[in-house]
DNA sequence: AAAAACGACAACCGCCCGCAG
DNA sequence: ACTGCGGGCGGTTGTCGTTTT
């Protein structure tokens, strides 16, 4: 027997979804609950591939996904976390459960990499190696200076972001409102979804005159903007005036003291089944012998956690790190 | 006022993996 | 062991609204 066709290549509708259908696809998962997605557009009638239905619902229909703006905690914890996971946009959602990987891997690109890349422009020379694609400074050759001070406090965040990393992964389940819903899919009820349907819906009304879209705009602008503002691109002058250097817009950008007084209580309080999920991935990573791409992350934890290696110039390690040839590859 | 450029985001695509038969 | 299926994931594209020229 040969293997069916994911869709009707020739039937099947592509393109933005329309109300009615994604009240029909809330209403099958209402019904069946989520999952058995090849079935859906049979028995629901919707002329949407299977792996459409699945990620309409899982990107936009699924309850208690929170849209819009994101907020300035969440955007640190996107940076953190990216730097510390890499591209791992769904392993990174898990801990913000109101949002999606789409929705983080979307806001990462159109956002923060412009945010840090915008950093890395105005904060460091030609020959400075900021590294946008991980949100980290590798190495800041000509502001020695700075650079202890830098270091100190990169091992400090890098420290407090793998302790976060270690709460939340070695949380215990019944601390966590999260945990507590086996199966949030299943066991959230249709109210929520209908929630987002009316709020669908009104979105579409309103479409004519003014959207989300431009709000979330507008609202994106000010996040970036009051971000920047406390960057040293908020002020050009600064940075000349011996004002906000690179070193306390790096802190800035990372948020060290906010995070600091709430990460790991964030991670913890968020963990999500999904983390839990990413918990055993990671777990099963650690216990693979295969050799793979060392992340940077690990290569800062090993060198962190290696008492031995303290006299060691972070620099002469991270310098070598070819981040081509991770896995992160962002740009 | 119109056209072009830009930005944001929803959706698609292809690859991969785990599971069941 | 092999194969097909369902589903997850990350990268990319398409579309539409907004801003600029």
């Amino acid at each position: 027997m040969g293997r069916l066709p994911c869709c009707d290549k020739i039937g099947v509708k592509k393109g933005p979804w329309t109300p009615e259908e994604d009240i029909m696809l809330v209403s099958y998962v209402q019904e069946h609950g989520a999952g058995n997605w090849r079935a859906v557009p049979t028995k629901t009638g919707l002329r949407r591939c299977s792996k459409s239905c699945r990620l309409r619902w899982t990107n936009y229909l699924r309850p208690g996904i929170k849209r819009g703006n994101f907020t300035d905690q969440e955007e640190k914890m996107i940076i953190q976390l990216q730097a510390l996971l890499g591209n791992k946009w769904a392993a990174i959602a898990s801990y913000l459960p109101e949002r999606t990987d789409n929705d983080i891997k979307n806001y990462w690109n159109t956002h923060l990499k412009k945010k840090l890349k915008k950093l890395q422009d105005q904060c460091t020379g030609s020959d400075d190696q900021f590294s946008v694609e991980n949100g980290t400074h590798l190495s800041s050759s000509n502001s020695s200076t700075s650079r202890g001070q830098w270091e100190r406090t990169l091992q400090a965040d890098i420290n407090m972001a793998k302790k976060a990393l270690h709460n939340a992964l070695t949380l215990d389940n019944s601390t966590s409102p999260y945990i507590k819903q086996e199966n949030p899919q299943v066991s959230s009820t249709y109210a929520s979804s209908t929630e987002n349907i009316a709020r669908l819906l009104q979105g579409w009304m309103r479409s004519s005159s003014s959207t989300n879209n431009s709000e979330n705009s507008k609202t994106s602008s000010n996040n970036t903007a009051t971000t920047d503002s406390s960057s040293c691109d908020g002020t050009p002058s600064a940075e000349s005036k011996g004002g906000m250097g690179l070193m306390e817009a790096f802190e800035t950008l990372f948020g060290m003291e906010s995070f600091e007084s709430s990460s790991s209580d964030e991670f913890s309080q968020t963990a999500s089944p999904q983390a839990e999920a990413t918990k055993v991935e990671i777990k099963k990573e650690e216990n693979e012998q295969v050799p793979v791409p060392v992340p940077l992350s690990v290569i800062l934890e090993n060198w962190l956690l290696d008492e031995n290696t303290l006299n060691i110039q972070p620099k002469d390690d991270l310098t070598n790190f070819s981040f081509d040839e991770s896995a992160h590859g962002l740009f």
